[in-house]
DNA sequence: CCCTGATTCGC
DNA sequence: GCGAATCAGG
């Protein structure tokens, strides 16, 4: 395969928009995430905002001058990576109460948190396939997310494997980390 | 171990 | 220009 416009087209749209170099591969199908990356380089595309290589691009000597434009805006910011990290994992279970061990406080309850219903049902859906492993399976690169009522032999987690660093899976990343824009007040 | 992107260098 | 091998990191 070679670099025809519509394929690079394809690669710049892909990588554009944050997918990353393996899936614009898959995606472009006949070369590896190794040539979509080389690629991108030659295009003078690269470093995207955060990312897990962005290290590799600090850790530069540059030995050579660097052009800087008196540019007034300087760092353009498209993601101000508005992120807040939700306390979820309260254990639901269908149907029946959670037991709380010791009649406590209980006061903080976590808020009644809206999760966004496509990151919800997301959640329902890769819930069929967890693995449904026990505390002892849980791993470094296993989903720690909990499933059911601790109380009871109803509880599992989810094990699937966990994304990039993060503690949970793709989908439970999605209801963990919410945009501060959804889980805004909600008012009254 | 899974994944990510970055860099190098023979082709 | 290309991309596998390698590197560096989460």
């Amino acid at each position: 395969m070679s670099w025809t416009d519509e394929r690079v087209e394809i690669l710049k749209k892909m990588w554009g928009e944050g997918q990353s170099a393996s899936q614009i591969a898959k995606e472009l199908g006949g070369v590896t995430r190794n040539a979509v990356i080389g690629k991108v380089h030659r295009l003078g595309l690269s470093n995207r905002a955060g990312s897990a290589g962005a290290k590799a691009a600090a850790k530069e000597k540059a030995p050579k001058a660097e052009a800087k434009k008196p540019a007034p805006a300087p760092a353009a910011k498209p993601q101000p990576k508005t992120e807040s990290a939700a306390p979820p994992p309260q254990p639901k279970v269908a149907g029946r109460r959670a037991i709380i061990p010791a009649g406590q406080p209980l006061p903080p309850q976590p808020s009644a948190n809206e999760i966004s219903p496509e990151a919800l049902a997301k959640v329902n859906e890769i819930e069929k396939k967890s693995k449904k492993i026990g505390l002892m399976e849980l791993t470094e690169r296993t989903c720690k997310w909990p499933v059911g009522d601790p109380a009871t032999e109803d509880f599992w987690f989810c094990g699937l494997p966990v994304k990039a660093g993060k503690p949970y899976c793709e989908a439970h990343v999605g209801v963990a980390f919410q945009p501060m824009s959804s889980r805004r007040d909600r008012r009254r």
